[in-house]
DNA sequence: TCACATGTTGTACTGCCAGTACAAACTAGC
DNA sequence: GCTAGTTTGTACTGGCAGTACAACATGTGA
């Protein structure tokens, strides 16, 4: 597959806002063509089809998000002050895209196959906090977990609902406070959790 | 709208797997009356189209969602206690539906508008979470937290892809077991935090 | 039991739109 | 100057969501 001139891409982001409002489906490729600019027969010399369109946003934005995850978390700091900088870098590529966001969660199934997006989660955010986990219980800075793929999951899900909520509430004049103001209170909750008192085990419910 | 019987309500989730697998746009109504068993006027004698069908679906997994939660929420144990049994509850529902959670999250778009998603999530999870919270602080299980309505979001959203996770691997031999390990890593997450040392303050990077 | 209303469903049909084909003109590279 | 790739307007096809309609079945109330 060819790759995207640099321009048609940055032109395609203009869809962003429609198909967040509307819905892939409810958007006429002639609707996406108004909106970017892009002829519709060019779309289709560079692109296999509607669903392409949002391919290119989601793969755009998980560059975006990887890329950005991969900052925080290489800097020389110890783990625990580079996770709070992946929280924060997560969350400012998402604020600085709502609409590429909404788009996105609404019609995830046309952006990509599911099993596929998890794989690509895997590389850009799941592996960079389990590593991340494992330099903090290295450098004394972080508690060992006893199931790092499922807190990496957990951290992520965690940032992503709240910048979605922020996301769908409508782009904010100040992205960056909200970013910051999000996440102090996920930080605070990923590193200090709710319980007063830290017992030595989660009382185990419902183990049938 | 006309409430749908109870025998059309329950052939409706055998059009889940389907949509699961291979999305909706790419799920004709005749591929929906096929495997549901409802002839294609029948259906649209009761819905209004095609995603009606996941209109449905959707606001039967939230029912479920915030039924489960509502009584795990409702006991008499303290609030720490009630808020694991909260995510073990979340976690089975979706463990127990994991095409439903597949087929509503890769077109999430047209089974609602996610303004309206969000105040659903609100109504079923996010206020009985947050006077979770404040019921904890009220009675000393669990700390205060400076952004009640973040932190609910966060619990949710570290619970739901964490759920996902699971359900886009397919259906589990055996979902209780699936939903116990994610919940006790979630929980232990949630409750206890990674830092090893509760600071004060977390700090507060790139305010800018 | 009858009349009426609602539910069920097969089938034919319409309109819309994704996507294709093709041709013409432009641009880039050698 | 030639060739290949890019750009794009326009006409077109096929598929399918959704509608209309008619016929039959079931449920309800008098």
């Amino acid at each position: 597959m060819r790759k995207l001139p640099a321009k048609l891409a940055s032109q395609l982001y203009g869809a962003a806002e429609l198909i967040a409002e509307r819905g892939l489906d409810a958007t006429k490729i002639e609707d996406i063509a108004e909106a970017t600019g892009i002829p519709k027969a060019t779309i289709y010399y560079h692109l296999d089809g509607k669903n392409a369109v949002l391919e290119f946003l989601l793969s755009d934005l998980l560059d975006m998000i990887a890329g950005a995850v991969g900052v925080a978390v290489s800097t020389a700091e110890d783990a625990r002050t580079r996770l709070v900088a992946a929280v924060v870098a997560q969350l400012e590529v998402m604020l600085e895209h709502p609409y590429l966001c909404r788009a996105l969660v609404g019609d995830l199934g046309r952006a990509t196959r599911l099993p596929e997006l998890a794989l690509a989660l895997r590389a850009a955010f799941y592996e960079p906090i389990e590593q991340l986990l494992n330099d903090g219980v290295a450098d004394g800075s972080l508690r060992p977990v006893a199931d790092p793929a499922a807190v990496a999951m957990s951290v992520f899900g965690a940032i992503t609902v709240a910048g979605l909520s922020a996301a769908v509430d409508g782009p904010s004049d100040d992205p960056n406070a909200d970013a910051a103001r999000l996440s102090a209170a996920i930080c605070e909750l990923l590193l200090n959790g709710l319980a007063t008192d830290r017992a030595g085990e989660t009382p185990n419910l419902r183990a049938t």
